[in-house]
DNA sequence: CATGAATGAGCCTTCATTCAT
DNA sequence: TATGAATGAAGGCTCATTCAT
């Protein structure tokens, strides 16, 4: 499915965060998208079929990202806690840098679009800090509790911290970032 | 002379936080309210100005209630860390019980509704843990960091727990609770 | 058709004025009427049947109580250019004094109640100043020509001269109601 | 492509006229002028973003083909009473052929509509008589008496005429206009 | 007589989407 | 591919009026 036009697409895509982070996923108007882009809300039916396959290719193209991003920072082999601030800091790093991104996700999880969205889509992140979890279990580094448990709580701890570096509460350099993620090893350390 | 039914605004609020929590404050449609209720859309307006002003009023609702039971929990006199875990457990406990409320609440929090509500109801309930935090750090129990970052931490801690609970990965007993609190205590302990 | 509390009606009548001299007939809502009169707005229905009633029984109270009026004058016995004055200055002095039953009138003539209203009611006054023309067209003090002719355009000259009192840009006073009477006998007369 | 068809905006103004005769502004529905002009309700919105703006906007177009009209009548160069008899007839035929489009602006004036519309708007055309005022009181032609009051009798006085006309109380002829001039100028004459 | 509560009918308006070019 | 025009479906809201007390 190329266009002749992939940069319009793009234009598409990041007019649509902008939207998003403006007025939040149900405030977005097609009519109102195609004017930020310069076209006309027609066109918008030559790239996107409608509204939802809209949402939900973007949603699934930002996912797409995120994976392989995430894949390429496991390979890495370091001390356990350092590698994990290491990851820690660039999840970080991806979340401001990207946070408009970060904020449709969010929104779009929490609005009926998920619904649309294929399972497989969602859940299939959520494999890759598996392995890590396993290693720092078994080195008795990690309480052994369940990963979901886990993972939520890194989650939310990233969560919290990218909306503070955002808010300008804290920024994203080594002292604040490492302060942040003290506070996520003394919650999940052994 | 008929009398207004004080139960069916009950009624109504009750069936605002269902269809919310369902479909989304984005998602709420005053004739299906309406339907649900058992009375006519034009019925709403008797109780309710417009739907602005019907969200703004739960919202407003919701926060006092809130307000009013997080006072009551200071007034306690106990060691620093056993006093937060009381409180922690009535705040989760309270989280899950209303939980229709917190995701009602937290959905009108990042919708375009939130610029329509009183800025002093938004930050009232903010103030409650002031002393609280300050307390702990005087008395060297707390990292000495900002309130709003301690702020952000819990409530963020809080709502994972909540979450978890929801999604029956842990439950309300003591066990689970204490074991969430362990991660909060850890992650901000000195 | 008495009712015990026929000042009530009147407050009702006075308030329906008002309103219509400030939002015109078409904005004249019955909750709104009810609130200024201090009433409930289903009280009103123990007054009037409904709004067409309402507006329709102001109406021709209004009309008979002008025809009253028109007729008292009729029978004065002075030279003709005295006596047309003399009629001249009471019809105006009563369109300016009660200038929002004249507002109302005005406005129901124009708007969808008209048709409601019986024209037997509203031709009812017409008749009154025939013999007033007849008699200066037979001592050749009119123009001879048709009396509706004659109606409109005292009738217009009537309502210019009250609406530049009203707007204060003449007054009631002798000199200026004798200026816009000279201008109405001026293109009436042979 | 499709090309936005002007006529349907000259069509839509049309019926709103037809409209606005027949039932008055307040009765203007947005539904049955579609109807009438054989479109869907939102393609009204398509050409006027609301219903104000459509009230204004041809409220706004009547007012300027009006002054576009006087101001060519006022180059011309006749004797003084000529000159106004000329100008006088050409008012009465424009108000007569377009009494639609004077129906439309009476009711816009006494309406809530007005105080939407810029004031500028409203008093362009006011200017217009002035030079003609001036010069008959200059030529000592005229009662020597505010512009305003002149204004408003002239005003009051074509409006007369052409009620009388569409009623076919009188017609649009030399005799039956020069007969209502003959009105006028006795009544402002010196 | 009086009225608080409730409602149905109706109106304006928005917006995703289609259609013809 | 691109788009201007058109629209159906739906939603929010108003208001005269009724009903039960």
């Amino acid at each position: 499915m190329k266009f002749k036009d992939e940069s319009k697409r793009l234009l598409i895509i990041d007019k649509t965060l902008d939207l998003v982070l403006l007025e939040g996923v149900a405030g977005l108007k097609m009519a109102k998208l195609a004017k930020e882009v310069g076209i006309s809300p027609s066109t918008l039916y030559v790239y996107y079929k409608n509204k939802d396959a809209l949402i939900i290719s973007i949603f699934t193209d930002i996912i797409k990202e995120q994976t392989k991003i995430s894949k390429k920072q496991l390979n890495t082999d370091l001390a356990y806690k350092i590698k994990l601030k290491t990851i820690w800091r660039q999840w970080l790093k991806f979340s401001v840098t990207n946070f408009k991104e970060m904020n449709f996700m969010e929104q779009v999880k929490q609005s009926p679009y998920l619904e649309k969205i294929p399972t497989q889509i969602i859940t299939e992140k959520q494999g890759l800090s598996d392995t890590l979890f396993k290693v720092g279990k078994e080195q008795e580094l990690l309480k052994n509790i369940d990963d979901e448990i886990l993972t939520s709580i890194i989650g939310s701890m990233l969560k919290v911290s990218s909306e503070l570096i955002i808010k300008n509460k804290i920024s994203l350099n080594k002292k604040d970032t490492d302060m942040m993620f003290a506070f996520l090893w003394d919650a999940i350390k052994n």
